[in-house]
DNA sequence: CGGCTATTTGAATATATACTCTAATTTGAA
DNA sequence: TTCAAATTAGAGTATATATTCAAATAGCCG
């Protein structure tokens, strides 16, 4: 991949694997669709990766890193920078939204590197809403503070996992709600 | 189906159907794992069911008149009782909360049927949470009722979502958490 | 028991899928 | 312009899948 014409098509074929797996989930995204939907055939597919496993995991992994807009800032987020950040990322990148939550469940299951992958940034990201909690909150055990971060996130994925059924639904409003009911319970 | 030995059948396909959704998802559920897992072969499942779908069908039904164990005394329920019946329902029916939550993805996209019954029943189930929440407060409006049903309904999903993945996770911790805080919230 | 029907068997069919291979075409640096 | 390498084309392979079918077996009712 050295030429311009190579890049371009690679980026095609990652857009339409993206807006595959959104829209049809893991299983449904299969070589002829992904090749259909870039306006490629399959032998110029395989010239740019080496199997299909490659391209979704190369939009897993875009998918994860875009939930996290400001990994460096590690620290210094409150909770509700979190939860906007949050919801910035469900509404105005859809389908990377849609491709996150359904790792939630297919790669559950099947593929254990997505599985090992999904799981850890999960813990990672429980982390960082536990630890803005603990800045809220300096008198809250750890355990509280973690098992809260816990609740909270599992339930915005609750959130994720409606809007993905539904598009109309209103993630800004429900995430709001459940942050600000959150906080209410302390 | 007349005979004894076609209803055991009939009950061990469904069983093994329930199981294979539940730990590998819709679409890791095939003829030959069903009829593996059944010690059936294929020509006795097709005299039984007319279509891996029907079977399929079936497990769902099941799994979605299970959520809701009551549902004649309709009116009567505290969020309290319907959060502890759905507890309930999470941990002691394990593999049928694990058909409930995945047809929310799988059956969001594929097949039609079960994505029409899927959202009925979400509707429903927001509708009966709605209305313990305005006997509980009679002075919240009928839009705010309705969406923190909708809220509460959508997080719960996430929690079983969550358990899912991970099958130590606390649902009655994390479900009683969540009820708490938006009682607290009102 | 006899006979009709349900049930089971297990191979056969048709289709979809991931992936390969060779030959043509295009690219861009020298 | 030339030419080696990158890219594309598109038919071909191997495997998995859902489903069918004719024949063999087993279950019930008289």
């Amino acid at each position: 991949m050295r030429y311009k014409a190579g890049l371009e098509t690679r980026g095609r074929i990652l857009e339409a694997t993206r807006r595959l797996i959104a829209t049809e989930g893991l299983d449904g995204t299969t070589i002829k669709s992904i090749c259909d939907q870039a306006g490629v055939l399959p032998g110029s597919f395989y010239n740019l990766f080496d199997s299909k496993e490659q391209a979704i995991l190369t939009v897993v992994r875009e998918a994860i890193d875009a939930i996290d807009p400001d990994p460096d800032h590690k620290g210094t987020d409150s909770l509700s920078d979190l939860v906007e950040a949050y919801i910035r990322f469900v509404t105005e990148q859809g389908d990377l939204a849609r491709v996150y939550i359904r790792l939630a469940l297919s790669g559950g299951t099947n593929n254990s590197e997505i599985k090992g992958r999904t799981m850890r940034h999960h813990q990672a990201r429980v982390a960082r809403f536990a630890a803005a909690m603990s800045r809220a909150h300096p008198e809250m055990p750890d355990l509280e503070t973690e098992r809260r971060a816990e609740t909270l996130v599992s339930a915005l994925n609750g959130i994720t996992l409606h809007r993905v059924m539904d598009p109309t639904f209103d993630v800004a409003v429900h995430a709001r709600a459940l942050l600000s009911d959150a906080l209410a319970g302390v």
